[in-house]
This record gives structure tokens, C-alpha cells and sequence, in this order.
RNA sequence: UCCUCCUUAGCUCAGUUGGUUAGAGCACAUGACUGUUAAUCAUGGGGUCCUUGGUUCAAGCCCAAGAGGGGGAGCCA
């Protein structure tokens, strides 16, 4: 007999019909006449009922049938008895494929802390929370490819090591096959990176952007979604040193086709999965309301997880210019209150509490904030006609901060030449950087959207970690 | 990296002014119960009080250092 998966069991297709099962147990309770067994098998967030009579089944047969156990069940699809549930199984046969031990399986038939739960990363996935994060980001990930897909932009692998440091994005880890104990010198003492497997100092990719940038010189439309690595010593909620970045390159775009393609693109795969995933979608958003009941009424959600997704895929994102967004910051009433820790002027860069304020009290929506000062972004954004600022995008979403960054990029060579020098960068470093500029330069734009960034937006979860299968942060990489 | 809080049973947590045998709920085991929904009820077993050092007649509690974790900040996606 060929096993059906719980999802496809529970729409009742095959009622009355004998079914395969399998999958684990994730509670068992009952009496000397009955026992009723909850399975799921990752398929959804619900689980299916087994009904076990003692008539079939005496004490022994169930006996390993614990918490967290494999198993496989034969028997009739049937209308269930019980209130919970519509369809559950009558189970003819049950095999115990894995056991496991009640006195030292990590997870009970309880609600355990997400801190727990982040120490046994391998056997989280099992929990409900997790299953329907998990299977949110599958969606979301999906649903990546389909959108660019369906609008003719290629899919590029951009490479994983790099040579390259002079991207400016963030502390690079090193990659290397050198002995660690016996580094080889050059004759001023310095380690010789002549001697390592790739004849010179390597490293872990920050950003795939500038090898983006040369596919998007030929298919006009590219994109790449891959692992980058930052080896800063960040502790936060939203930093990871390994994550997922999606980031699409496209020729003969300016600024404001780039906003319209990130804010289409945002809406696109957020009704993905409030199309695909809405069962996960209300769990997670149950969870979230439970959570809020501890906390103090001013820092409740106004809407619940499912209603603020619907606001953003049917609500247009707020446009603002750096210039007026520190205009609003000047102006507020937190401003006049004193109330920023930090203070608000023209050309510093906005802080956290800045970009709270405007997204989460101000607009009470994603807002994407443009042309910012040259100063203080990245030297191959575009530099606009007032020589003060470039013409820079970045997305602020509620509750998580920056979502995406991106520009129209500098295509004028003697520019991006002048601001390459302005941080360092020799024109040797980007020799073929700057071949694109060269030979058939033109107006080009992307922009970098942090996939876990934007799974925590729709899952809700509150610590990045919790939204990547095995996390790895500063004095972390277990499992 | 900085600020701040936390670490007590398998899990979540309480533990008074430093005082004798460290508690609760859940989990687990045993028993009861004819359809349960994190089943319920009864009984029971279960402790390196994060580690090291110190103060004290006496430390889970006070002090110091270290480790791990949470929240906030910076860097960013």
C-alpha cells in the first residue's frame, strides 16, 4: 500500500478507504478501552488522529508508542467520533519504526522556550512552531525563483569565494588550506599568500552584487539567491555571520523601477504564502497573541500576523527622501520631547530608533527611504545631480528594520573611478569591475533583500535565529 | 564590542533578613477512568542550586572572576 501523507488525508479524499500512515507521534492519550494517538509528519501543522481500541491493541502493542516515536499505521480513513477533528484513522496495524525513549527524548507534549528549543536546533523542526516556520520559508524560497522566473530574469550562481575585499560591506572570514602552525613568510614577514591554494588571500563571499552586476551586462535581468558570510561580531536579533541574500541585477533600470520591483517583489512572495501556508500563518499568529497578553498594553499588535500581511500586499509602501525623513524626525513630537537617544541632523545616517519611529509610529507601514548622503553609503551608488546624495533606496518594514538595500549604480567611469579612490579602492582591485563601465556601460539597478530578514517579517518571529535551520552567530556553529 | 538582566529537577519557574530535610506546575513511572483534544484524577521516583575562588559558625541567597543565554545598542541584510 502506498503511504499518504497527514495533509492529503485530512481534505478526507480517501474516507472510508484503508490508508497508509506515517510519521510521529506527537502525543498519546487515552484509557483502558481506547487510545488516541496524534501524528504528524511535517506535512501541515495539523496532526492526525489514530484511534487505537484495546480490542486490537493491548498494552504491550502500544507501549513504545511514546512522544516522538516513528511509526507506521494501517487502517480505515474514517469521519471521526471526537470534536477536534474531522477525519481521523481506525488503525488496523501499528509499527514502531523508531523509538524513543520518553525519560531522555528532549521535546514534550508542552510548550518549551524558543531558547530551549535553539539548543536542540536538531530536533526542533518537530515542534509545531518551527514545522510551520519552516515549511513559511520553503514557500517564501519557492516563490523567489517563481517570481523572477516569470519575469525572464536568469538565475546566477555567483561565487562563494571571492578575492575580492574591497566590497566595503562587512569583516570577511578567511579562507584558506595554509598550515595555521607554520604559516609561510615573505622576506618583510608577511604571511605569503603566494604559497596558498589559490596563489592570494580569499575569502568568503559578503555580497554577490558585483559579479551580479557583470551577468546583468548581458541578460539584462539577473538574480542571485545564495549563502553570503559576514564575520561581524554582531549580537542581535537580526544578524546571522551566515545567511541567505537575494539579489537582483538589472540593466537599464534607474531608481525608481528598482523601488517598484522591490515593492512588487516583497508583496508577490508575501501572498505566496498567505496563499499557500495560511494554517502556519494563524498558528504563528496565535503564538504571537499569546505572547502579547504578558506584555504591557502599549506594545500589544494592533493586528494580528494574517491582517498586517494582508495590509502590506494591498497597501502601497510609503516613498520618502532621506531629506524628508529627517525633515519628519525634526519635526516630531519624540523629537521636540527629547526623546531619541540619538540626535537627528542632516548627513548622519539614521539609527535604529529612527527608522522604528518612521515605520512603526509615523507610517505604520513599510517605508522605502531614497537618496541618501553620498557619505554614507557605498561608493557604487549613483551619485545624483546635487552632488550631495546618491540615488539610494533602502525598505524599513515594522518590527524588523532594514529589509532591503539597494541603488541605481554608478556608470560613469571617471566617477565611480573618484569614489572608488575615496575609500581606498585602487582601480587594479576592480579592473573587471570597472570593464562594464568600459565597454558598454549603461544605467543599471538592484538591490540586496535579506531572505531571513523578510521570513522573520512573515513568520513573525522576533530573533533571526529562529527562522534558518541551524543559526551561526559569534560563539555559535553547533550542529 | 558596549550596556543590562538571567542561569535552581527533563522543561517552565518560586525560594523571605544568609539558618536545620530546597519547593510547585508540567513531563516521566504506576494505578483509576468507555471517545480523548497539551485528556483528567491519585500515588511515586527525580537536584553538581552554571563553574572556580572568597567572606561567614553557617551560602541557592553576599563578594570576585569566568562560562553560557536573553533584551537593548553599534556594524548591516
Amino acid at each position: 500500500m502506498q503511504r499518504t501523507k497527514v495533509k492529503d488525508l485530512l481534505t478526507g479524499a480517501e474516507a472510508g478507504k484503508e490508508v497508509l500512515l506515517k510519521g510521529w507521534v506527537r502525543t498519546k492519550r487515552g484509557n483502558k478501552f481506547v487510545n488516541f494517538i496524534a501524528v504528524n509528519d511535517g506535512s501541515t501543522i495539523h496532526n492526525l488522529q489514530v484511534v487505537a481500541d484495546s480490542e486490537h491493541f493491548g498494552e504491550e502493542a502500544l507501549k513504545d508508542v511514546t512522544t516522538g516515536a516513528s511509526i507506521a499505521v494501517t487502517g480505515e480513513l474514517v469521519a471521526s467520533q471526537g470534536k477536534g477533528q474531522a477525519y481521523e484513522v481506525q488503525a488496523k496495524t501499528i509499527e514502531v519504526l523508531g523509538k524513543a525513549d520518553p525519560e531522555t527524548y528532549p521535546l514534550q507534549k508542552k510548550a518549551h522556550s524558543l531558547e530551549y528549543l535553539r539548543e536542540i536546533a536538531h530536533l526542533r523542526f518537530r515542534t509545531n512552531t518551527f514545522g510551520a516556520v519552516f515549511r513559511v520559508r520553503n514557500t517564501l524560497a519557492f516563490a523567489v525563483h517563481k517570481f523572477f522566473n516569470e519575469r525572464g530574469f536568469v538565475y546566477m550562481h555567483t561565487p562563494i569565494v571571492t578575492a575580492s575585499d574591497a566590497e566595503g560591506a562587512g569583516e570577511m572570514f578567511k579562507v584558506t588550506t595554509l598550515d595555521l602552525d607554520n604559516l609561510p613568510r615573505t622576506e618583510e614577514g608577511q604571511i605569503d599568500f603566494k604559497e596558498d591554494f589559490f596563489g592570494r588571500a580569499t575569502n568568503l563571499t559578503v555580497s554577490g552584487q558585483l559579479e551580479g552586476e557583470l551577468a546583468a551586462m548581458a541578460f539584462s535581468d539577473i538574480y542571485t539567491f545564495g549563502p553570503t558570510f559576514r564575520a561581524e561580531n554582531s549580537n542581535t536579533a537580526r544578524h546571522l555571520a551566515e545567511f541567505w541574500m537575494i539579489e537582483p541585477e538589472m540593466a537599464f533600470h534607474d531608481l525608481k523601477m528598482n523601488a517598484d520591483l522591490a515593492e512588487e517583489f516583497i508583496k508577490y512572495i508575501i501572498r505566496e504564502a498567505i496563499e499557500k501556508n495560511a494554517d502556519d500563518i494563524e498558528f504563528l499568529g496565535q503564538r504571537l497573541a499569546e505572547e502579547d497578553k504578558s506584555k504591557p498594553q502599549q506594545e500589544r499588535q494592533e493586528m494580528t500576523l494574517m491582517e498586517k500581511l494582508e495590509f502590506v500586499v494591498n497597501n502601497s509602501f510609503e516613498r520618502i527622501t532621506y531629506t524628508e525623513a529627517i525633515d519628519i524626525l525634526l519635526n516630531s513630537n519624540h523629537y521636540k520631547k527629547k526623546k531619541f537617544q540619538y540626535d537627528v541632523a542632516w548627513g548622519v545616517d539614521l539609527q535604529s530608533e529612527h527608522e522604528r519611529y518612521l515605520v512603526e509610529k509615523h507610517f505604520k507601514k513599510p517605508v522605502i527611504v531614497t537618496d541618501y548622503p553620498k557619505d554614507i553609503k557605498a561608493f557604487y551608488m549613483r551619485l545624483n545631480d546635487d552632488g550631495k546624495t546618491v540615488a539610494a533606496m533602502d525598505i524599513l518594514a515594522p518590527g524588523i528594520g532594514e529589509i532591503v538595500g539597494g541603488s541605481q549604480r554608478e556608470e560613469r567611469y571617471e566617477l565611480l573611478v573618484e569614489r572608488m579612490k575615496g575609500v581606498g579602492i585602487t582601480e587594479e582591485d576592480l579592473w573587471w569591475y570597472l570593464d562594464t563601465r568600459r565597454f558598454g556601460g549603461c544605467p543599471h539597478a538592484g538591490f540586496g533583500l535579506g531572505f531571513e530578514r523578510l521570513v522573520q517579517f512573515v513568520t513573525g518571529m522576533g530573533n533571526i535565529r529562529d527562522v534558518i535551520p541551524f543559526p551561526r552567530t559569534p560563539k555559535n556553529a553547533e550542529f
